[in-house]
DNA sequence: ACACAGCGTTCCAATATATGGAATTGCTGG
DNA sequence: CCAGCAATTCCATATATTGGAACGCTGTGT
């Protein structure tokens, strides 16, 4: 374990979550180093080019280079860039706010967003992140991983209930997985943030790996039966529009034929 | 100069940039280091979260981490959210690929992309690095900059040829920078790439600050007089309503009414 | 079946490196 | 002009890092 390696990283990311100008002094006192320790850590910083000194003598934060890098991750860029338009579209069509999102760990992390034109109470920032199991985004990646019950548990660890609807138990949990991905999209019902709703469904690449998820937040206030149903449809298409974007070809397997052919039997009933 | 820090952030970036799952052997051929010292490092990485290492025992890649603080640099990511509409807009009436850029030294970042329903040659990833110089966003926050002929050459350094076309002179830049000031918007014709023409226009937040520039990406053939002057002004008047967004009121300043009364009066002229 | 090569990982003594207290410099406001 | 605060530099000490060597595992060619 390299404690300056370590030490520098911590420095680096109390900066980008500042956002802010901060001085030596700052750094020094909220990670517990000496003066001149962090003065020679934030000063490695700059000269590796993670850090910018406006003028010399006063106020560093961190420098592009965590964007520039950070697009790269994961192809990140190229999925935005390709499923734009669809996202766009489904904004337009809903009228409310979409979320793009991939899983990291046992987090989904905002990707991409299209605000609502009407409000939404719940705020999210690109770049934020959520428990997966409490979102509709999330459980429609976790869905998609179809781990059983036990690696489920190992990812997510405890289920902290973060409002009345949360869902605190595996067995529950697992259950609703099996159904989302049967039907093809997942649901949240203020299991997040007391108000808001959801609806997410998985988009998958060429080879078949779900590599994010396409995410509608709605107002419970806007979240009646009818209107859900309407919505969830619409955010499926899309997830399937974007995969078939992205080079899937639905169909595949035995087990997605039965499930699209239910699904769409039962949206017939339903409709 | 910690050079371990150095070293570590070294390989953080060496493996973002890879992009793919990395070896112990690889990175440490990649940046002349020891095995066991580059195991160390990556295992150093991983416990602090930078890096991911999906099955124990081999493969490693960056982890969202860089994404996550990337998107909070700079207030990015509200920057992208609040002027995402005005993009998307000019997008549609222009038909090309619009851009948001900032400045991060010599250097513009691509912010975010709409990519045109026309194909482009250029191609440019949000993440990715242009000189200022060289294109017409670039020359918008450099213009709005307006550094003294010194200070311009202190920050820009050599003005490298990208194509026949690039300025080379600081005389030549210093006056373009002037004439841009003043009439609002900054050209590229085949400065950085050949056969791809731009336009770019800066935005200000409340404060008055230049903190970004919208940009516009188009094919020579598509660049003729009449429809350039045109999507100039789409340009400008994108860059003047999204600076609103952010709070700004234009017209401030002496210098800015007289400024904004000669383009309107040109382009009436022109029209 | 065997030897070999490549790689991840662990270990450890040598040594280069980071550390933090104190001194110095520079700036700001009274 | 001084006092107070913070940035920066300096340096002896303690410590963490380093890289070569060794071990175990896996896959490959003979």
């Amino acid at each position: 374990m390299d404690s300056t390696l370590a030490k520098g990283l911590a420095v680096l990311e109390w900066l980008a979550r500042e956002q802010r100008e901060c001085r030596v002094v700052d750094v020094a006192q909220a990670l517990g180093l000496a003066r001149s320790n962090a003065h020679r850590t934030l000063q490695t910083l700059v000269q590796c080019g993670w850090v910018v000194q406006r003028a010399a003598g006063s106020g560093y934060r961190a420098s592009m280079r965590l964007f520039e890098l950070g697009a790269m991750v994961d192809g990140a860029a190229d999925l935005k860039a390709l499923l734009k338009r669809h996202l766009d579209s489904l904004a337009r069509a809903s009228g409310e706010t979409i979320h793009l999102t991939v899983l990291d760990g046992a987090d989904i992390i905002y990707i991409d967003k299209f605000d609502s034109p009407m409000p939404v109470a719940a705020y999210s920032r690109i770049g934020g992140r959520a428990p997966a199991y409490c979102v509709a985004s999330g459980k429609a990646l976790l869905a998609a991983a179809r781990l059983d019950p036990r690696d489920l548990q190992r990812v997510l660890g405890t289920l902290r209930s973060h409002t009345a609807n949360t869902i605190t138990n595996f067995k529950t949990l697992h259950a609703e997985l099996l159904a989302t991905h049967v039907r093809g999209w997942a649901e949240n019902r203020e299991e997040w943030r007391v108000g808001v709703c959801g609806l997410g469904a998985a988009v998958y690449n060429a080879r078949g790996d779900a590599v994010a998820a396409i995410g509608m937040s709605v107002p419970t206030i806007r979240f009646a039966r009818a209107r859900a149903r309407e919505l969830a449809h619409q955010t499926r298409t899309c997830a399937l529009e974007a995969s078939a974007t992205l080079g899937y070809r639905a169909g595949n397997t035995a087990e997605e034929v039965a499930a699209t052919t239910k699904t769409t039997t039962k949206l017939r009933r339903q409709a």
